[in-house]
DNA sequence: ACCCAGGAAATTC
DNA sequence: GAATTTCATGGG
């Protein structure tokens, strides 16, 4: 990794198959803030500013630290795209296009309770509202950084609430899932880091003990929490997608990397709603 | 008033 | 068992 530290920013040069404002407004994270040309967000309790231009990525109020420690691995800097999105874009001409719609897009390694915890959160839901609801979360339970900026509150810190603490939030029917999906978290009942090695069937298996949490919201928390980038989660738009894009191909045919077909596709399909509009006349 | 939103549980057939 | 309805909340 090529990179250069300069008091509280660091600048990582060459970087290729990579875009902010792809990779973060794509669905996956609900907490990133787009503010005069950069991208705010928080991370555990780290807070930083990203912009990238020019293949290079800068990170303000940055540590060489925390890039190392953290957000090299967050925006998934190690892994080769390129290759991945070539190998994908071989399988299918639609594809093709859809990966190369948007082809900075990455698979944020997201922290595994945080995913699990918005993407139950995200049921039957629209993304500016999970915006929303995710932010009033961490303001009341989350704990204070810097700059009106909160943590993630973690499972521990939700267990022992009742739904009528989580009304603030105002996540509606959401609200008792949440709750047994922290206390089922934090009693151990379900171990999220587990998860990253176990068996795929048994891992979703496991996540779906949980209220709240089907099939979906598992692959979701699969795929963005504990990087299991073979999950295909199927909501609306990727159902729509696939018969109207793919009829008869089957999501496991896009293989070990299907997760990040999955994003390109989803994203592809947000962005071009005409696709899917009824031809009249 | 009606429709939908990165679904899943509860109910009905 | 498969198909349908309900669940809170807010924007269009």
């Amino acid at each position: 990794m090529d990179y250069h530290v300069q008091s509280d920013t660091i600048t990582i040069h060459h970087i290729t198959n990579f875009d902010l404002q792809q990779t973060l407004n794509c669905g996956q994270c609900f907490r990133w803030k787009e503010e005069d040309g950069g991208f705010t967000g928080v991370v555990k309790d780290k807070v930083v500013t990203a912009y990238f231009k020019n293949r290079q990525l800068t990170l303000k109020n940055c540590s060489e630290e925390d890039f190392l420690s953290l957000w090299q691995n967050y925006f998934d800097l190690h892994r080769d795209y390129g290759k991945i999105r070539k190998d994908l874009s071989g399988l299918n001409p639609i594809l093709k296009k859809a990966a190369g719609y948007a082809p900075g897009i990455r698979i944020l390694n997201q922290d595994p309770w945080e995913a699990l915890c918005t993407f139950i959160l995200s049921q039957n839901n629209n993304i500016p509202r999970i915006q929303g609801i995710v932010q009033r979360l961490c303001e009341a339970f989350g704990s204070p950084i810097t700059g009106n900026h909160f943590t993630f509150p973690g499972a521990e810190t939700l267990a022992p609430l009742s739904v009528e603490d989580l009304a603030p939030i105002r996540s509606g029917f959401r609200a008792k899932y949440v709750l047994d999906a922290a206390q089922k978290v934090a009693n151990k009942e379900v171990e999220l880091s587990a998860l990253r090695s176990a068996p795929l069937p048994q891992a979703k298996e496991t996540l779906m003990q949980i209220k709240g949490v089907g099939p979906k919201v598992a692959d979701c928390a699969l795929l963005y929490g504990l990087h299991r980038l073979e999950c295909f989660p199927m909501d609306v738009w990727m159902t729509r997608a696939m018969a109207t894009l793919f009829p008869g191909v089957e999501a496991s045919s896009f293989g070990d990397y299907a997760g990040i077909a999955q994003q390109y596709i989803f994203h592809y399909s947000r962005m071009n709603p005409q696709l899917f509009e009824q031809a009249c006349g």
